[in-house]
DNA sequence: TCAGCTGATGTCAGTGACTGCAATCAGCTA
DNA sequence: TAGCTGATTGCAGTCACTGACATCAGCTGA
C-alpha cells in the first residue's frame, strides 16, 4: 500500500512491489493471484468472523437480525484501524479496477452469509435477500463511519442503517423528518 | 459472444475478436476499454431507461416504489431476449473477471438511480438504500427469471422479491410458517 | 475536379501483467 | 551426509493494452 500511495496504482509494477518485499516477481504471483489481490489480503478472516457470527446467533433471531448482530460484532475490530481503513478505501475508490475487486469480495461475502443462513434453515430467497441487505448496509455504514466527523462507532452506523433500510423498504422515510420509536435518531448527510 | 462461447473467454484473444469483426486489434480497443467490455455494450441504454423511469415516477410514490416501478417497466424489454440473456449470463457467471465487471456495472447503475432519487428530493441515506435494494432485487429476480421453469415474466419475479425483501427487513419470514400480523402471506421458493 | 480538412482505421513498437517449466535452495530426516 | 520436500528463482513466452504516427475515406469549398 505504501508503494501504491507513493506512485499510484498503475505506476507501480509488480516488480517494484516484489523488490520492496525482498521477493521475486515470480514469488509474488505465487502468493497473490494478481496485482490487485494484495490489497484484499484480510478478506478471508473477516468472512470467517462474519459467518461464525451468523451461525452462532440465537436460534430465534430473524435472519436479518442474525446478520445485523454479526455485523455489529465484527465492527468493533475495525475501530482501531480507522486511519488505515481510510487510506485503503481512498486508494480503492480512486481506481475502478480496485473497486471491481472490492465489489467481488463483498459479493462473495454475501454468498457466504446466505449459505450460512440457509444452513440455519432460512429458505430462499429470504436467505439471499437478508445477506445482500446486510452487505448493502455494511458497505454504506463503512463509508459513513470513515467520514463521520463525530467519530461515532462503526457499529452505530450499522445499526442506524438497518433501521433506515427497514423504513425505506416499508415505503417510509420519504422525507427527512420522521419521528419513529427508534433507539436513535436517523442521521442525514451530504452526498 | 460467439467466439467466447466457442473457445472460452481466456482462449479467445482480442485479435481473434477483431478479426471476426473485420477490424484490427487497435480499432477494437478504440471502441472498448478492454476485452471484457464487449459483453456489456448494452449497459448504458438500460441505465438511461431505468433512470428515466425513476425520474418520471409519480411525485407521491415512495422511493422504493419509484425504483420498483421503474424496474418492472424495464423488465418487459427483456422478455424477448431470454435465450440470449441466459447464454450471456452463463458466460459471465463462469468467469470471475466477467462477474467483477458485471458487479461494477450494477453498482454504477445503483449510483445513477440513487442520484436520480436525490434529484427527486429523497435525502441520504434513504436514496442510496432504496437504489441498492432495487439493484439487489433486480439481480436476484434476473436469476430467478432465467431459470424459472414456469417461465413467469421477469416483472413477476421483481414484484415478488420486493414483497419478500420487505418482509425480510421487517424481521419476518424467518421460518416458512410465521403467523404474524402481515398484510400478505410470505412467498417461498426453491434455490 | 481537386486541394485540403477531418475523423476513423491501420501499422508498429513497446510495456508490463501473468504463466509454465525447469533449476536451485533451505531445512529436515534417516 | 545423502535424500526428500516445499519454497523460491530464472527464463522464456503470451497477450492485453497504449502511444505515436501513417493512411484512408468522405466531405467541403474554390
Amino acid at each position: 500500500m505504501a508503494l501504491y500511495r507513493e506512485r499510484g496504482f498503475e505506476k507501480t509494477t509488480v516488480e517494484d512491489i516484489a523488490a520492496r518485499a525482498g521477493l521475486t516477481e515470480r514469488t509474488f504471483f505465487r502468493y497473490f493471484a494478481d496485482k490487485r489481490e494484495v490489497l484484499f489480503w484480510g478478506a478471508k478472516p473477516l468472512q470467517d468472523l462474519l459467518v461464525d457470527g451468523v451461525a452462532s446467533a440465537p436460534a430465534k433471531a430473524t435472519p436479518i437480525d442474525a446478520v445485523a448482530q454479526s455485523l455489529v460484532a465484527v465492527a468493533a475490530g475495525f475501530e482501531e484501524r480507522r486511519d488505515f481503513s481510510r487510506q485503503r478505501q481512498a486508494l480503492i475508490t480512486a481506481h475502478a479496477e480496485l473497486m471491481e475487486r472490492e465489489l467481488a469480495k463483498l459479493a462473495s461475502l454475501g454468498a457466504a452469509i446466505a449459505a450460512t443462513l440457509r444452513r440455519r434453515g432460512v429458505p430462499e430467497p429470504a436467505a439471499t435477500l437478508a445477506a445482500e441487505t446486510g452487505i448493502t448496509v455494511f458497505k454504506l455504514a463503512f463509508e459513513h463511519w470513515l467520514r463521520d466527523a463525530k467519530r461515532r462507532a462503526f457499529a452505530h452506523h450499522i445499526r442506524a442503517l438497518f433501521e433506515e433500510i427497514r423504513a425505506v423498504t416499508a415505503g417510509k422515510a420519504t422525507r427527512p423528518a420522521r419521528p419513529r420509536p427508534a433507539p436513535r435518531a436517523t442521521r442525514r448527510r451530504r452526498t
